[in-house]
DNA sequence: ATGGCCTGATCTTCAGGA
């Protein structure tokens, strides 16, 4: 089975593309983040006549999640539990569905915006409130995996230059820790092989040249249960998928699991 | 990779992204 995890930067811009990189990689599930429209507005018809059907979570100009599938698709989940809102709103960054026989998660994790800033604080108690979603699943038997923007680098090694994130949201010890409680519930990170350079990013910004001079970060991330990771058989970023105009801003992570 | 942001809405200007 191949499964991935992708930030389109709007589903609507992003259509075609998608529909060419489901048919180049052959991806039987996928999890998208920041789709930028209504769940009206999502194109399930259209992925349907492709063979893939959709469990969305959608809101409208910000957020939205999928997971699409064409191995089957149970037990949708519509956000958790316990997610706390923001500003008086509960933001849809949260689908969950079971594909073949594995469970995931697509999640879109609040930026954060600046250190100290109430977003911040929304971010961190977000990752909490997953911690405890995931718990019982993430101990469980069967295979399971939480994919999604994270908006955290795990390590310093994960931006393209550290010095340069001092103060910053997305490397600090707070997230950091959180990412790490997370994991602790038993998921592994799924550490995928760059297809350039020595370091695995998935994210380079659009304005300065990021992509062309690899300023990137790793902050799309795959994490398993036991189950998952011990079915892994290859991982890698799509870093092709972010090249030419009307790229996403993020390239895919994509994983094969023996299952 | 052949370049020095992109997207959608509050819509020609701005918030948000990270």
């Amino acid at each position: 089975m191949r499964i991935a995890t992708w930030n389109v930067n709007s589903i609507t811009v992003r259509r075609e593309r998608l529909l060419s990189w489901l048919e180049r990689t052959g991806t039987d599930v996928l999890c998208l983040q920041e789709l930028k429209c209504d769940t009206d507005a999502f194109p399930a018809d259209t992925l349907r006549a492709a063979g893939y059907e959709a469990a969305v979570h959608a809101d409208g100009r910000w957020n939205g999640v999928a997971v699409v599938s064409r191995v089957g698709l149970d037990g949708v989940t519509h956000g958790f539990p316990g997610c706390p809102e923001y500003d008086g709103v509960a933001e849809r960054r949260a689908v969950a569905a079971t594909c073949g026989g594995v469970r995931v998660w697509s999640v879109y994790v609040p930026n954060g915006r600046e250190v100290g800033h109430p977003h911040f604080a929304y971010k961190l108690r977000w990752l909490a409130a997953l911690r405890d979603t995931v718990e019982a699943d993430a101990a469980g038997s069967a295979p399971f995996a939480v994919l999604g923007d994270f908006n955290v680098a795990p390590e310093d090694a994960d931006v393209w230059d550290i010095s340069l994130f001092e103060g910053a949201t997305h490397v600090t010890a707070e997230e950091r820790a959180a990412l790490a409680a997370l994991r602790g519930t038993g998921l592994t990170d799924v550490m995928p092989r760059p297809l350039k350079y020595d370091r695995p990013f998935t994210y380079w910004d659009y304005r300065q040249l990021g992509f062309p001079k690899n300023r990137g970060m790793r902050i799309d991330l795959v994490y398993g249960n036991a189950a998952f990771a011990g079915a892994v058989s290859d991982a890698y970023v799509d870093r092709e998928e972010r090249k030419g105009k009307g790229a996403s801003d993020h390239a895919p992570v994509v994983v094969d699991l023996d299952v």
